[in-house]
DNA sequence: CTATCGCGTGAATACGTATACACTCCTGTC
DNA sequence: GACAGGAGTGTATACGTATTCACGCGATAG
């Protein structure tokens, strides 16, 4: 391994100088520094990351938990997080879907392998994430709110977005619609379910019980319920799901039943992601700008490492529905 | 920041001690390491992972390059990785298809910030690559093949996967057949695209140069070049495309000129991706095992970083032809 | 011509951990 | 009963870097 001491031999200086030569900060000559550079180019030198950061404190790396890859709304965002930190010099370790990954990314940053993390996820609050943001542990929740967390957040209006929903569906004369949510933990899920529902009863026509299922996030659970709404004695007019994976699945359940959307029934799901914009889905869908998201996210938490001591954020971007073929007249 | 020597002090012992308490194999005796585990947990003491990577020269980290997390093929690799790699303790960082991945990953082995590293983009060879092969710095190759060099290797049999394609169009009487490649730097692509054009070549239907494009793994992209197969004066039976996520580009391209597969045209993708499956696409596809693939390079990975002298492996496995709605009779 | 100052550099040190080495008991064997 | 040997622990050191401190030198001001 070569270390600085050896690029400070070829180079005739100190180990000390070497280290400077890579400072830009730090007072060195031009010509000494440009000696410096070239032995290190000469020997291919590569500064060691763990001692770095041992002295240093910090690591260039942030950590980001997702709660599922294979939900295409995580790939979109972490393309986007992984771009951002990436040009501000930093890397990315992710943890995937594991019940543990919460905790390890929390230990992360104790361990000092991370300098912070961004949770995408929509778990419960845990007393772990509130000691470790009293311990001032630079964490950024994107897609995800926790009311009266002293914690930078970055979330879509996901009341309204759901509100937005129910309107559209009246002003189209569908008032026997169902709901299919994830997790009632999830505050994404909840929000958005909350806000359909209240406007919906404000209209008159709460969602019956018989319509309304929650529990999962997988297109094959969506895919299940909607085949069983199908079947049953009364069946729905429309469907909004919590996000475009499950309306996916829902959209499969009509058609494998060898109906169509929008004629027998009208689906509508959350996120917009891009495959939702694709012709074989042509999904009508509630936008959020996830990929902008993703960015003031990344930022936010960048600046929070620079300084611990800001006061923490809500950003809430708006919503837009995006009216496509499988709900339109 | 709480050492180990405040754990030593708390525990009446030295931090040596401290240091065996947490290595199973040292001798301590089970009283002191008891004591010394309390106070651990009294202090919430976590080991730096700076220090210890500086010691040990192991981070428990490993890198991996994808080309474009957008596509779906991706996300299941690295849900799979994710999860192998997590369950034997190591952490994952992602580069994800910035033009610089390759080269930050092969920084990242010697800062000694990954142990190692897992490349599944399909680029071309580099010098970079080879001469880290050179130092023996550990790195598999998944997906993605590269002949006579001294590197571990797990690919499917593309080559066969294409001719098993064109034998089973011929089978069915499609003969002014098309093939929509990616990058002819991709040995995923260059070798799905030989097999069929050779195979086709055999049976005494050459793919026809009006009928071959290849340049791009894009959705849009596909989209765009099946637009014009479609339209052009005489328009291919069916086409072959180099991964699924181009297929459903192609598909998408059929139904917006308000035709249908397979009645007006078959088409058929590679990977077998879990969407292909979905009753929306229900893509004809040839499958490739790629979480087995990936669970066996995550696991090639680790061998190499506990033994560096072995010899390269390649492991290839066979791929089947999934038949389903988008090209049958 | 001297006193002062700042720039550029080297020597020394600290970051937090793992481990080689040395030392002390304590057990068991002849 | 002396001695070998091993188990358990402490001391000291090294990993590779960044930074503080001290120093020498040339330039500038008085």
């Amino acid at each position: 391994m070569i270390t600085s001491r050896d690029v400070a031999q070829l180079a005739g200086v100190s180990q000390a100088t070497v280290s400077r030569a890579m400072s830009s900060s730090s007072r060195i000559s031009a010509a000494t520094k440009a000696r410096v550079l070239a032995a290190m180019e000469t020997l291919e030198y590569v500064p060691h990351a763990g001692a770095q950061a041992m002295k240093t404190q910090r690591t260039n790396t942030i950590g980001v938990v997702v709660a599922d890859i294979t939900n295409p709304f995580y790939p979109e965002v972490l393309d986007e997080l992984t771009r951002e930190l990436d040009a501000a010099g930093y890397r990315v370790v992710i943890w995937n879907a594991g019940g543990g990954s919460h905790h390890d990314a929390l230990r992360a940053i104790r361990e000092r392998a991370v300098d912070g993390v961004i949770f995408t996820t929509a778990t419960e609050d845990s007393a772990e994430l509130q000691a470790a943001l009293k311990k001032g542990s630079p964490i950024v929740l994107i897609n995800r709110r926790i009311d009266g967390l002293q914690c930078d957040q970055v979330t879509s209006d996901n009341l309204s977005g759901g509100a937005v929903v129910a309107d559209y569906l009246i002003q189209n004369g569908k008032t026997r619609v169902g709901f299919i949510g994830g997790s009632e933990s999830a505050s994404t899920s909840r929000d958005r379910g909350r806000g359909f529902m209240n406007r919906m009863t404000e209209h008159g026509y709460p969602v019956p019980d018989d319509l309304l299922r929650q529990g999962g996030f997988s297109h094959e659970q969506s895919f299940r319920v909607m085949n069983e709404f199908i079947n049953q004695a009364n069946p729905p007019q429309a469907v909004f799901c919590a996000n475009d994976f499950m309306a996916f699945g829902a959209l499969d359940a009509v058609r494998s039943n060898g109906l169509t959307a929008p004629d027998d029934f009208w689906v509508i799901g959350y996120d917009d992601v891009e495959i939702a914009s694709w012709q074989s889905f042509d999904l009508t869908t509630v936008r959020q700008p996830s990929r902008e998201m993703a960015r003031v996210g990344a930022h936010m938490l960048l600046d929070r490492i620079n300084s611990p001591q800001m006061t923490a954020q809500h950003v809430i971007f708006p919503c837009e529905l995006i009216i496509r073929g499988s709900a339109r007249d």
